[in-house]
RNA sequence: GCGCCAUUAGCUCAAUUGGCAGAGCAGCUGACUCUUAAUCAGCGGGUUCGGGGUUCGAGUCCCUGAUGGCGCACCA
């Protein structure tokens, strides 16, 4: 039996609470009919345990907030009603009264509701601001309107973070700020555990762990909701007025593939099957141009069982679109098209504000620069995809950069770049010709062997998307999997499997095409200049029972 | 996965060399009919993340585990 008080203040409040509550409901204390739920069972064992009152194991404030919530059930107030006599929203209440001068009624009566989030209380006058949403309103309980019970009673009963409805005359305070000037009030939802402090921020793991209350006090995360959704909403626009059609394909698969990453493992019971969540729908996709869907995208979550950190979470959102009859060069431009209309979306224009007050500029067209050049810069003498492995790993190794014997020649080229040229690139940048050896999704250069049609478009010195001319010769696709599913065999980890089905879609023949791949979290990091696990409203976090 | 740092009241944080565990907000009691993080007076609130050790004495030092942050590795 866990009996042993954990000191880990976000579980003992949790565990104890719902006990606390669900034996006070069994035990009939509750009017409301159909509580008769044999679910207190377990709940009765862990009162039972505590003789007497278990709620001396909780913090003082919850049990304040719960011996209020007693009350009000003792004297017939239900503190979570079904329904109330709400006739208006805050938002609306300001919208319809912008302008009102000081001490000013309106003889507008409204029903408003809201979370209480500050209380002043002057004696026989109270004030509170009600928070619904991003609106605001103050409220304000006189005795001479509301009458002495009712504002005892609000004294008494009503706490910061509890849902209030406020019915009275909307007007203006004798300093001019807009209220609602109650005549009644009636408690809407009862909260039984305090805010955060308002003024001060929460930590980063409470803001994470419990987002919710994260969005009751803080503006920008509810900011960073929306602005997330207006990202979502430009991304879909843009893509299906150029003709794209938006189509999801699986999340479940038999063989991942797609890009470079570890999987996640499950298994299905009904086939005794074991799949991968997909860590990238790129596969699929292609399987729809081959059918003749000519332009299709897909944004929804990929899993990479991999490190998690700023600029990495294990489950991601990400765009992919393809476009038969196009090449690398034509999805760059519809990639920095979409990239500037998201901006457009949330800032009026091309130029991303962050929240720290920085400002990065999207406009206009972005510089192309082959990644060979950038690394001939970096150290100082020409390498091409001629230049010999032996050189690579010299030039590496006096740049102080660590590389792994095993690596080919590209291998060490990109990281070279990774390690000498990645962070100057702050101003959007395509970085164009990759290897060929590391590239096993993208045909072969037209002009320059040993060369990949691929670009990786850096901004802010992050890699924030990829695309390609796709490789479509299903002969040479079946031997760079070969190859992939050899250095597989060897021991490498990333290496893709053999994804059979894939390659005889491809023999069924694939139009030429361009595909780009956009994670839309670095989206939202490079419009907003929040970490990762900002944009993300639940982030994975390590459960701390 | 490895290294460094952190974890103290509901929240945000202090605590000198190892010597009585504190503040602000929040909470409780009282006062106050125009407040804006109201104000004033008083009061309560702690397994100092868990476990073990050293010591007359541990929030502080040592070992160990948990969680978080940062860096490295992996990846996008």
């Amino acid at each position: 039996m866990p009996t042993q008080t954990s000191a880990v203040p976000l579980r003992r409040p949790a565990r104890r609470g719902i006990g606390t509550v669900a034996a006070r409901r069994a035990a009939g204390e509750g009017s409301a009919p159909g509580v008769s739920r044999s679910t207190a069972v377990g709940s009765d064992a862990v009162t039972d345990e505590f003789p007497g009152s278990p709620d001396d194991e909780l913090p003082e404030q919850l049990r304040v907030r719960r011996a209020k919530l007693d009350r009000l059930r003792e004297t017939g107030v239900d503190p979570y009603p079904v329904s109330l006599e709400r006739t208006t929203s805050l938002a609306d209440v300001r919208a319809k009264h912008p302008d009102l001068e000081p001490d000013t009624m309106t003889g507008e009566r409204v029903g408003v509701t809201g979370r209480v989030i500050f209380s002043r209380n002057t004696g026989k006058l109270c004030f509170a601001t009600l928070r619904e949403g991003d609106a605001e309103l103050q409220v304000m309980l006189s005795r001479d309107r509301v009458g002495e019970e009712s504002l005892a009673a609000w004294k008494a009963d009503v706490d910061l973070g509890d849902h209030v409805l406020v019915t009275g005359e909307v007007g203006t305070s004798r300093r001019g700020e807009l209220s609602v000037f109650a005549d009644s009030w009636q408690m809407a939802a009862k909260a039984l555990r305090p805010l955060p402090v308002a003024h001060k921020p929460m930590s980063e793991e409470l803001r994470v762990r419990r987002r919710y209350v994260d969005l009751i006090v803080r503006d920008e995360a509810r900011r960073t909701v929306r602005q997330r959704a207006q990202v979502m909403a430009a991304l879909r626009t843009g893509l299906t007025g150029r003709g794209f059609l938006e189509v999801e394909t699986p999340m479940l698969q038999t063989v991942h593939g797609g890009a470079a990453a570890r999987p996640f493992r499950t298994h299905m019971n009904a086939f005794d099957l074991d799949l991968y969540l997909r860590i990238a729908p790129e596969l699929f996709l292609k399987r729809c141009i081959v059918g003749g869907l000519e332009k299709v995208f897909e944004i929804n979550r990929n899993f990479r069982n991999e490190g998690a950190d700023s600029s990495h979470s294990p489950e991601f959102a990400m765009l992919e679109f393809y476009e038969a009859w196009s090449d690398y060069q034509g999805v760059a431009r519809t990639t920095r098209e979409l990239i500037q209309e998201t901006c457009a979306a949330l800032f009026g224009d091309h130029v991303a504000r962050h929240h720290d007050g920085t400002e990065v500029d999207l406009s206009g067209e972005w510089p192309q620069v082959p990644l060979y050049t950038l690394v001939s810069d970096a150290v100082g003498e020409e390498v091409t995809p001629e230049t010999p492995v032996e050189r690579l790993r010299e030039l590496a190794g006096r740049h102080d950069v660590g590389v792994d014997p095993a690596w080919l020649p590209g291998k060490v080229v990109e990281e070279l770049f990774e390690a000498l040229v990645q962070d100057s690139l702050q101003a959007p940048t395509f970085v164009v010709d990759y290897p060929v050896d590391t590239s096993p999704l993208t045909r072969a250069h037209r002009s320059t062997p040993g060369l990949a049609e691929k670009w990786d478009l850096y901004i802010g010195g992050l890699e924030r998307g990829t695309g390609y001319s796709e490789l479509v010769d299903p002969v040479v696709q079946r031997e760079r999997f070969t190859q992939q599913a050899l250095l597989a065999a060897a021991g490498d980890p990333e290496a893709m499997v053999l994804d059979e089905d894939f390659l005889e879609a491809l023999e069924y023949g694939m139009p030429p095409s361009g595909g780009v791949g956009m994670g839309i979290d670095r989206l939202m990091m490079t419009l907003t200049g929040l970490g990762i696990r900002e944009t993300i409203l639940f982030p994975l976090v390590r459960p701390i029972f």
